[in-house]
DNA sequence: GCTTCGATCTTCT
DNA sequence: GAAGATCGAAGCG
């Protein structure tokens, strides 16, 4: 797989469910874990009110806008990554958030990454837990799937030597491909009016369903105090 | 097993 | 100043 493939070339609604069995594979630090991808969010650029596109390009989501393979990956909640696929085309912000997957390859350096002993189904099963079991983090914002980084030395792998690929997508979805409604959204990008979560059926390395939780008041004292 | 809630900090309004 | 594409520990049944 080269540069722009064009299997990516498509709205991120139509490459979701087309990653699901896919094998993304990263090289980093001398080490390579890769994972079948089993879980898989669409966000279909400035018009979706849940990307994060949507506002428009700023420093942060510049990679969101990038050509289709290119990785999108963000800071968030203050301690976690996140990764995106972007797809479509160039300057559209359409992307595919990896949310889960089965490490088929690397596990005890996924493991290592994860830090806490966990059964492998707890490896990946998220956005957060892949994007650290792979090692993906800022560092590898705007890397190109098949195409070796060669920046500064920030990360934690010596220039030249981090890479990533996807396995070749299926001209269609695997059978057992579910859809249901985005998690963690808020507000209209969040509704079951944008059902463009997909996941295989049966997977075990598939996330919990969360729906959006309203961020709580501060409490005055520890947890347990009652609210009133 | 399921539910609840705190941690933590970047980004944006 | 508030919210966020989350996670994991603690509490409860």
């Amino acid at each position: 797989m080269t540069g722009t493939d064009p299997q990516l070339s498509r709205t991120a609604l139509e490459v979701a469910p087309l990653l699901l069995g896919a094998v993304l594979t990263v090289h980093r630090g001398g080490a390579t874990v890769a994972v079948r991808i089993t879980e898989a969010e669409a966000y279909e650029g400035e018009a979706d009110p849940g990307s994060h596109g949507f506002r428009g390009r700023t420093a942060r989501n510049s990679s969101l806008f990038g050509p289709p393979g290119t990785l999108y990956c963000y800071f968030t909640y203050g301690m976690h990554h996140c990764a995106n696929i972007v797809c479509g085309s160039e300057g559209r912000a359409s992307a595919v958030l990896l949310r889960g997957g089965e490490i088929i390859a690397g596990e005890p350096e996924a493991r290592a990454r994860r830090r806490n002993p966990v059964r492998a189904r707890d490896l990946a099963n998220g956005p957060a837990k892949l994007a650290q079991a792979l090692g993906l983090d800022l560092t590898c914002d705007g890397l190109h799937l098949d195409t070796q980084y060669t920046g500064t030395g920030a990360d934690n792998a010596a220039p030249g030597r981090l890479w990533a690929t996807l396995s070749p997508l299926p001209a269609l979805a695997p059978p057992g491909v579910k859809t249901g409604p985005r998690v963690g959204v808020a507000g209209p990008g969040g509704s079951t009016d944008y059902p463009w979560r997909f996941w295989l059926e049966g997977e075990e390395s598939v996330s919990a369903y969360r729906a959006a939780t309203p961020r709580r008041r501060p409490r005055p004292a520890g947890r347990g105090a009652h609210t009133d």
